[in-house]
DNA sequence: TCCCAGGACTACT
DNA sequence: AGTAGTCCTGGG
């Protein structure tokens, strides 16, 4: 077990839940298993550090320093939204806490294709479903996990393999996926590099991942902030809040406010949206 | 039974 | 270039 000070606002409960991530589990105790890329962790907020314990604990600390996003300066990122755009002062305010979760590449893009006109918990009981079929059992705390697998332990699973998972008509668009990683076609790191425009392109001639997938996948596993997710509850916030309709007019709204930092302001507004049932009838 | 859910693809004008 | 219809699946 090992201690984290929080030296910056961190909200566990916010940024856990608020839908950047879908293997996570509430324990009675209020605190959060999580399942990572290599282990699994047990994490809760007390007086005002983070206690984290895991199966692994080497490197714990940095490893979920790093996850979480602890030592970036978010307050600096709300102060040049809100200068930008006064109405988000409340859902940038009321998010203060909230962190993007450096999320694993691959997880991260199995996710969002299987994310594609689904629900929440469906989302989440396809990857169980792949994680307990093709990962890494972990014993922790006498409960069983399965880390997510990597792309090559997923080589040679087909089409329906994948449907057996429950993942739908997204069958194809996995196994494609994970084809081309095997065959190296794409390389994940390569993302890193590249622009967000030439990302976007490159992830999006894959099939299955269009302009929504293609920029959850880069806010949330590359840290690319000027990305701007439209989903159904983006639009309808922007339709009732600020009267704008019609990707095109909202992507331009967004890149001219909320610029290098559209991501975060996405995640504010939807936060808020869900959180505060304020914005959104 | 129908409709929808944190979209994308395909097949049409 | 822009737009309907279609797509697994589980739940209301």
């Amino acid at each position: 077990m090992i201690k984290i000070k929080l030296t910056k606002p961190f909200k566990l409960n916010d940024t856990v839940t608020c839908g950047q991530i879908f293997r996570f589990f509430r324990q009675e105790d209020e605190s959060y298993d999580i399942i990572l890329k290599d282990r699994v962790i047990n994490v809760y907020e007390e007086n005002g550090y983070l206690v984290v314990s895991s199966n692994d604990e080497t490197n714990l600390k940095e490893i979920v320093t790093n996850y979480f996003d602890l030592d970036n300066d978010y307050q600096k990122m709300i102060d040049f939204i809100v200068e930008r755009d006064s109405k988000i002062k409340c859902a940038a305010n009321f998010s203060l806490g909230l962190t993007m979760i450096r999320q694993d590449p691959f997880e991260t893009i199995m996710e969002y294709i299987i994310s594609a006109n689904n629900g929440v918990p469906q989302i989440a009981n396809a990857l169980n479903n792949i994680a307990r079929k093709y990962g890494q059992k972990v014993v922790f705390n006498n409960k069983e996990y399965y880390l997510f697998p990597t792309y090559q332990a997923l080589k040679g699973v087909s089409e329906s393999d994948f449907r057996n998972c429950k993942v739908g008509f997204r069958d194809k668009y996995l196994k494609n996926m994970v084809d081309n990683l095997n065959e190296g076609k794409i390389v994940l790191d390569e993302f890193y590099h590249l622009s967000t425009s030439d990302a976007l392109i490159k992830l999006m001639q894959n099939v299955g991942i269009g302009p929504k997938v293609a920029s959850c996948i880069l806010l949330f596993a590359y840290q690319k902030y000027d990305v701007f997710p439209i989903d159904t509850w983006v639009k309808k916030i922007m339709k009732n809040d600020y009267g704008i309709e019609g990707e095109k007019n909202i992507r331009n709204f967004a890149m001219n406010t909320y610029g290098k930092y559209s991501g975060i302001a996405m995640q504010y507004l939807f936060n808020y949206s869900r959180n505060a049932k304020l914005v959104v009838n």
